[in-house]
DNA sequence: CGAGTGACGGACG
DNA sequence: CCGTCCGCCACTC
């Protein structure tokens, strides 16, 4: 598998999570045959372009926490964004055992 | 080549 | 429910 392809991999995974669930860094790793890469999953999504329209959103950390990235699209947008498909939080962190995405 | 650095994950107290 | 420490892996300098 070339780098491409493992990125399409990646984004099309993302793009399979359904409206109202979430998935891992370290999930979606997995699910693209690749344990232990939850890193990568993260660096995809980082250098994703504007326009790809990607659930970004619905990958969470392991804990359900919304992780660090730039200012440019804040943790209370995420949240939002979750909170307005049906996600619910408990504090800071999304309700795994209700949300996680399980295919 | 070694040290530092992350949209990470898990164990432990 | 913290904070801490450690493992992991691609990338940068």
């Amino acid at each position: 598998m070339t780098p491409e392809e493992i990125l399409e991999l990646i984004y099309s995974l993302i793009a399979s999570i359904p409206r109202g669930h979430v998935a891992s860094y370290g999930q979606i790793a997995g699910m693209a045959g690749l344990p232990r890469h939850a890193r990568l999953v993260g660096r995809a999504l980082r250098e994703t372009p504007e326009g790809m329209d990607l659930p970004w959103h619905r990958v969470v950390n392991h804990a359900g926490a919304i992780s660090a990235r730039n200012a440019r699209s804040s943790e209370r947008d995420q949240r939002h964004l979750l909170e307005a498909e049906g996600v619910r939080f408990r504090g800071e962190r999304v309700d795994m055992r209700r949300h996680r995405w399980e295919p």
